[in-house]
RNA sequence: GCCGGGAUGGCGGAAUUGGUAGACGCGCACGACUCAAAAUCGUGUAUCGCAAGGUGUGAGGGUUCGAUUCCCUCUCCCGGCACCA
């Protein structure tokens, strides 16, 4: 018997199987075990990879292992679609480029070459025809035209927006790209900046972003922290009128008469009459226009330095100063509680964000912690209004409310009901080179105006200066000819928007390319995206939760409503996978030296065992951390070598003696159910324990029937892709083993002829009996009785308990 | 602080969803082969006990004939958010 040669085989079949294409996916294919029927389609999503240049073990276990659902669910008769592309626009080539003076284009696409050959080498049945990647103008020419649908929707606008901004590197950093209050490029501190930046209204589907997560099949971790993330908060909008005193600079400010007034937010409308003092936010609105009439406030020099003090907080010093509160109080002026009628004081505090409900908050220190600790250190009244049953008290006519009959009295009378998000709209432009152009041009007199459809791709330039101008301007500013243009409204001068995308917006819609990937008349016709669309399964990484999957639905959502597509959501069942760490269970990272390199494992035990042992380690379908554990890939792999010495042991069918036939059938037929149910449920750690059993009974039997071991082969195939194959035409076949169908089993052969039956006194374990599987109750429990009997001599027997083929169980008096 | 998820041998993990806890693999021990080692194969492996028999799924309590599984209280670990009113 030859040896099993890893190496020769991986790459023989992965060449023959490249050559007769036998992974491209038909966008429909007629099922030729039902006259006219179709095959149902399924659409195995995977989060597509960043082409950072290599590919490290998570990939693997991105990858390869959902591979073994994609191959198990095509042998079962569905046409499966299992597509790989490139997240290729990205901070790493910039910076790559700025510090090693290579263009960032070159080193994508040399990244992209290498890992393709790496992503090759797993085995996996990835449809490379339909490969997508983002920074090719043939996609992100359709990147900016959905953008230029919602732009046309009046979901895109630019405003002036506070941005986290590093003064070294002189650029806008998202918020994933903060780490601790810094700059995770360089690690100075990032500040926060007005800047001029486009937003997409992603607040307007808070309601729906939340209240459709109801019907996905997801995990409810996931949608418990998609609820969280946006933070809807149900409560009310409440009125302070503002008195100014003797002076009454304004008593009446507004332009239509209304008294001036503070609305301030509140969850707790019901604890109006605990409402002591109001507090403002250092950059409410009414603050900057008051302080810019200096008469209104008496100690106007003191608040404005206040003001400003905060203002040149850097985001690091405002998070490490949580607890102790700060502020000031506004002279010259008082609110009063419509409530009570009472005069309350006005103070500017930064406890309270201008960027959550109104800015301004009513507080009330007996029931909230943070206005009890600044009540406490500024001396401020504290006033109980709910009692510790629950009940509200010193509330005048509302006594005795319960809280929630509180909340709705109270809101009714004075105020009104209102509900916010701690959900923020989706900042989009970077001023980075690497990037989707953002097609708009402004024109001095048509204002912000959309690239013609005409006119797309907007390309990025070349250019071989990378850097950012120092005012927070892109390096696509410095490309004159870039920038310089005519309008297409009025035809005069007008200049390009040079700021990018955020990458979060190529990785929005790229499963929707995948569906109708050559298109060059649409980003995807809507015949094809009918046969994909929505995705019956998305894995991915857990850390993608609040960011790529908030942000899909979103935009999913938004192109609905254009009548792009024809669902409301992308995704219909979604999967978080866990991670591996290194041996030492820390996780891998070079400076700890526990990195494991996928390319070295595979070149000595092969991408057959890398693949099983990763499926191995743990269910897949949970957010786990799984430790790398050398000795365990070599059990892998010893499993793998003794199903190859196992051919030894088969024999023709007809040879096989009938004790040991039923013996491997029963177990065969059990293993058929178990792997196909487990596969399905991302369980394939315990569709290779079964595996494995089955292995240890024809060990032992010393013996196997062709037609069994062919059958063992179908079961191995999308685990071992490899070597099934290689075993499959040892046996003398010569068709693909991955174009078998998967076995069935038959349900008789699943129950063993006898069993071991469990026997308790009391529901303690006394004991247990061999006994025929189809005995009648009576004589399993006469058997029970008759092996116990010495145990039970003296007690009353008051019940007996027998579950078929598990235990019996006698209760004593 | 808030939200979510966990806790089972030396390790990764199983357990038909209330019915023999520890499948499968790793590790370890002993044995076979070998001059020897590696590899391979065989046997054993929760724990106390020579045994009969106890005990045991983070801790404590409860429901039940029977609890890893259901209920209550607590401890610890991991992840996310965090002055969100």
């Amino acid at each position: 018997m030859k040896t099993y040669d890893h190496t020769k085989i991986e790459k023989k079949w992965q060449e023959a199987w490249s050559k007769s294409k036998i992974y491209e996916t038909k966008d429909s294919v007629s099922d030729t075990s039902s006259a006219a029927a179709k095959k149902e389609n399924f659409y195995l999503l995977v989060e597509f990879p960043y082409p950072s240049g290599n590919l490290h073990v998570g990939h693997w276990y991105s990858f390869a292992v959902p591979d073994i659902l994609a191959r198990t669910l095509k042998m079962e008769g569905k046409n499966v679609l299992y597509p790989i592309g490139f997240d290729a626009f990205g901070l790493p080539a910039e910076n790559a480029a700025i510090k090693n003076k290579v263009n960032p284009r070159e080193w994508t696409e040399s990244n992209m070459a290498y890992m393709r050959e790496q992503l090759r080498s797993m085995g996996a049945s990835f449809d490379w025809s339909r490969e997508v990647v983002t920074c090719h103008p043939d996609y992100y020419r359709w990147t900016q035209w959905l953008f230029l649908q919602l732009f046309k929707a009046n979901l895109a606008y630019r405003k002036e927006t506070m941005v986290n901004w590093c003064p070294n590197d002189k650029t806008v950093l998202a918020n994933e790209q903060v780490v601790d209050g810094k700059c995770e490029r360089c690690g100075h501190e990032v500040v926060q900046k007005e800047m001029l930046q486009w937003n997409i209204k992603i607040t307007e589907y808070a309601d729906r972003l939340v209240d459709d997560l109801e019907k996905l099949d997801w995990p409810e971790p996931i949608k418990e922290s998609q609820r969280n993330w946006i933070g809807k908060s149900e409560g009310a909008e409440i009125d302070f009128s503002l008195d100014f005193g003797e002076e009454k600079v304004n008593a009446r400010t507004d332009a239509d008469g209304k008294r001036a007034h503070i609305t301030v937010f509140t969850t707790r409308p019901d604890t109006l009459f605990g409402a002591t003092y109001l507090v403002l936010a250092p950059e409410h609105p009414w603050v900057t226009l008051t302080l810019q009439h200096k008469a209104i406030l008496k100690n106007n020099e003191e608040v404005a330095v206040y003001v400003e003090q905060t203002s040149k907080k850097t985001e690091l010093e405002r998070q490490q100063e949580t607890k102790e509160k700060t502020g000031v109080k506004l002279e010259g002026v008082v609110a009063v509680n419509p409530a009570t009628g009472e005069k309350i004081p006005l103070y500017v505090a930064d406890y309270v964000l201008a960027g959550y409900g109104t800015g301004a908050i009513m507080a009330v220190p007996a029931h909230d912690e943070r206005d009890r600790a600044f009540a406490e250190k500024f001396g401020l009244p504290i006033r109980e209004v709910v009692s510790d049953d629950r009940k509200l008290m010193h509330s005048g006519e509302y006594d005795d409310l319960s809280i929630e009959e509180g909340k709705k009295k109270i809101t009714e009378v004075f105020g009104r009901r209102k509900t916010t998000y701690k959900l923020r709209d989706w900042i989009v432009s970077r001023q980075r080179y690497w990037g989707v152009p953002i097609p708009i041009i402004h024109c001095p007199s048509c204002g912000s105006v959309a690239v013609p459809d005409n006119q797309l791709p907007v390309l990025l330039p070349e250019t071989d200066d990378y850097l950012p101008d120092g005012k927070g301007k892109s390096p696509l500013a410095k490309v004159e000819s870039f920038v310089q243009v005519k309008c297409p409204q009025c035809g005069g001068d007008a200049q390009r928007e040079t700021d990018t995308f955020d990458t979060f917006i190529d990785s929005s819609w790229y499963f929707l390319r995948y569906a109708d990937p050559k298109n060059e008349k649409e980003f995807a016709a809507k015949d094809r995206q009918a046969l994909w669309m929505p995705i019956d399964l998305y894995s991915g990484g857990a850390e993608h939760t609040t960011m790529h999957l908030l942000y899909s639905r979103f935009w999913h959502k938004a192109l609905f409503d254009q009548g792009l597509v024809a669902d409301s959501e992308p995704y219909l069942r979604r999967m978080n996978r866990g991670i591996i760490l290194g041996p030492d269970g820390q996780k891998m990272s070079k400076s700890k030296g526990n990195v494991i390199d996928p390319d070295d494992v595979v070149r000595r035990l092969g991408a057959d065992t890398v693949r099983m042992y990763l499926a191995f380690i743990g269910p897949y379908n949970e957010v786990a951390s799984y430790p790398w554990n050398p000795d365990g890939v070599v059990g892998v792999r010893r499993f793998l070598e003794r199903l190859w010495r196992a051919q030894e042991l088969v024999v023709e069918s007809d040879k096989l003696d009938d004790k040991s036939y039923s013996i491997i059938d029963r177990e065969l037929h059990r293993t058929i159910k178990k792997v196909g149910e487990d596969a399905k449920q991302l369980k394939f750690n315990t569709a290779i324990s079964q595996m494995m059993i089955f292995l240890n009974t024809i060990e032992k039997e010393k013996q196997i029937g062709k037609a069994q071991w062919e059958t063992l082969l179908k079961l191995l195939a999308p685990f071992a892709p490899h070597m099934a194959e290689e075993l499959w035409h040892e046996s003398g076949r010569e068709t693909s083993i991955h174009a078998e169908s998967w076995p069935s089993f038959d349900p008789k052969l699943l129950v063993s002829e006898e069993g071991v039956i469990a026997i308790q006194i009391d529901g303690k374990m006394r004991g247990e009996i061999t006994i025929a599987s189809d005995s009648p109750k009576d004589a399993v429990e006469a058997a029970a009785r008759e092996k116990v009997a010495a145990r039970l001599e003296g007690k009353t027997i008051t019940r007996t308990i027998v579950v078929p083929n598990r235990l019996v169980n006698f209760v004593t008096a």
